[in-house]
DNA sequence: CTTGCTATTGCAAGTAATTGCAATAGCAAG
DNA sequence: CTTGCTATTGCAATTACTTGCAATAGCAAG
C-alpha cells in the first residue's frame, strides 16, 4: 500500500488520521475503475483488514465524500456509489431504458466558470447525474 | 384535492392509475415549498390517508421521481429530500460551512443544449447538487 | 352500471445505512 | 521513545429504505 499520496499528508495536516482502514478503503477506490457500492468496499478491503466493520466503511465513505477525495453518485432507487475522485465524470440515464452513458467532466468546466462569477463559489466536488431519454426513446414518447 | 393538473392525465394515459396516495403525497409535494424527506412526506400525507404505509411513500416517490414529476436531491450522508419539479433548480453546497444556495434551472440550460448536441439526450429530469467552498471558506483554505 | 384485467397497496420481512458509547490507537509534543 | 489528547473504531441498537406476495381497487371496455 502507497503513502505517497499529496491528499493523505493534506487529510494529516486538517488534524484528521490516517488509519489502517480509511488508507485501505481509499486504496481500493483508487485502483478500481468505475464505481463500487459500500458492501463490495466491504467485502474488498475485509481481506486487508479482517476486524473491519460496515460501519466504519460507511463512516469513512461519508468523511472521504465530504473531504472531496471520493464522488457519491445516487444512481436512483436508493443506490449509491462511490468512486475515487480522480477521472471526474458524471452521469447522464436514460428514464425510460436505463441506458448510461458518462460526460466528461470538462463538459461542466464552463459552467464552473459562470458559478464562479455569479456566486463566488469555488467547484471541487460534484457529481450529476442528469436523467433524461435518450435518442431511441424520444421516438416512443411523442404521439 | 385538485385533479385537473395536466400531468395527471398524462400519467393515466401511460396506463399508470391515480390511486388516492399518489395524488395525496403529490399534492402534499406541490404545494410544499422546499424539500421534505419521505418521513415528513408520511407524516403529511397520513392525515389524509389514514391506512397509508411508509412503503407506500417510498414507491410512490421513486415512481413520481422516475416519471420526472418530483425531483430527488441527494444531500449527502445517505439522506434523500423530495420536491415538486414546478421551479427547478440546483443546490450549491459549502462543504466547509455547510452554507446552501440555490441555483436557477435556467443557469443549466446551456449545458442541456451542449448534450443534446453531443449525445443525443434529451435532458427533462436532474437535479444536481454542486459541493465547492464559499467565498468566505476560500480564506481558510490557502495556507 | 357491471366486468375483468392488472397496477398498486398493505403487510411483514429483509437489506442498507446511521449512530451512541466505551475502548482503541494516531500522532504531535516533549 | 514515551505521554497525553482526542479522532476513530467496533459493537450493538436504531433508523432508513426496499421487496415478495396476496388482497384490493383503478379504469377501460362492453
Amino acid at each position: 500500500m502507497r503513502n505517497d499520496h499529496p491528499e493523505l499528508s493534506w487529510l494529516r495536516e486538517q488534524g484528521y488520521r490516517l488509519t489502517p482502514q480509511r488508507l485501505a478503503i481509499l486504496d481500493v477506490l483508487r485502483n478500481t475503475h468505475g464505481h463500487l457500492n459500500p458492501t463490495e468496499i466491504y467485502q474488498r478491503v475485509s481481506q486487508d483488514i479482517p476486524g473491519l466493520t460496515e460501519a466504519t466503511v460507511y463512516r469513512t465513505l461519508n468523511f472521504l465524500a465530504e473531504q472531496g477525495l471520493v464522488l457519491v453518485a445516487h444512481l436512483g432507487r436508493g443506490r449509491l456509489v462511490y468512486e475515487f475522485t480522480e477521472h471526474d465524470h458524471h452521469h447522464l440515464i436514460c428514464r425510460q431504458c436505463g441506458d448510461m452513458r458518462e460526460i466528461d467532466h470538462l463538459e461542466l468546466k464552463g459552467l464552473y466558470k459562470q458559478f464562479l462569477n455569479n456566486t463566488g463559489y469555488q467547484i471541487n466536488t460534484i457529481h450529476a447525474t442528469f436523467f433524461g431519454l435518450c435518442p431511441d426513446c424520444q421516438k416512443d414518447w411523442s404521439p
